[in-house]
DNA sequence: AACTGTTGCAACATTAACTGTTACGACTGC
DNA sequence: GCAGTCGTAACAGTTAATGTTGCAACAGTT
């Protein structure tokens, strides 16, 4: 699968906008994330727009404008952040349509929808273990 | 993820050599099996090509040529295929190092790390629990 | 009312991976 | 030698993510 970073990015956001916080601000601008992360403000206002629309930030416009978080990072997981940010299923299908006539053609999708669909099962499982405060507290253990 | 469709194109080719193996036949050609997977014989062979490096298929040269089974379809689980044509890891970190005097910046790829090898252990476990011959008889269920 | 800093968003370029296609040499059973 | 198939290179097309520029909208400050 390609892998992308997106998952990576965004929770490199909400950490950054979460520590930030807890030093006293109250907004966090997508230049200084952008800036921590080593990529461009637009990247992650994109990203950070999908987090909007899914609850987990909320940003201010006009002067003195940012981004603050929306929930506690305890209440968040990494499996709100995925589902915010990865829209597709992990496995994609044939782009197109096997051959009907065929009994392997016929039947491999249906097959492989139901074994897709147990193991993205355990995979979200897996996601909503692990909250946004875990990985923050992590990140702030590697720098002591 | 840009979901890809590797892992179902590459089930569909052994289930569909397992089945014509049973029928008696002793190769299969890429040919009949790009006309079940509607796709084309190079992307087949492309795909076998990495299951044989993988010591899953064999292939024949020369007249009569052609692909079968170098195990049994019992023996074949999901992961065996999912290792031999998904290279990268299911998560990327950043594309560029990110800020190493940020103290998010500089924690986050090693928490993030820990957290995504496990994942990724539980995602390989889940494959392994499923053989090519579960799928097989799976396919052949819905036929009937 | 003007100024300033930031978001929101459109538009486009770049990159990377997968997929599809054509072409042709290599191989091997007949 | 012939015929059929693999092995592989080369290239085009498609899609998604990423990077970049530009600018209107907005809201606090002066």
């Amino acid at each position: 699968m390609s892998a992308n970073s997106r998952l990576t990015i965004a929770a490199h956001a909400l950490a950054w906008i979460g520590l930030y916080q807890r030093q006293g601000h109250e907004v966090a601008t997508s230049e200084q994330i952008a800036t921590s992360a080593n990529t461009n403000p637009v990247v992650i206002r994109r990203l950070l727009g999908e987090l909007r629309r899914a609850g987990l930030v909320e940003s201010r416009r006009g002067a003195g404008a940012g981004w603050s978080l929306a929930r506690e990072l305890e209440s968040m997981t990494l499996l709100d952040v995925y589902e915010a940010v990865e829209p597709g299923p992990l496995f994609a299908m044939h782009r197109t349509t096997p051959h009907q006539e065929c009994v392997v053609g016929h039947g491999i999708q249906p097959a492989l929808q139901n074994i897709y669909e147990g193991i993205e099962e355990t995979l979200r499982h897996e996601l909503a273990r692990v909250t946004l405060e875990n990985i923050l507290q992590d990140v702030l253990a590697a720098s002591r």
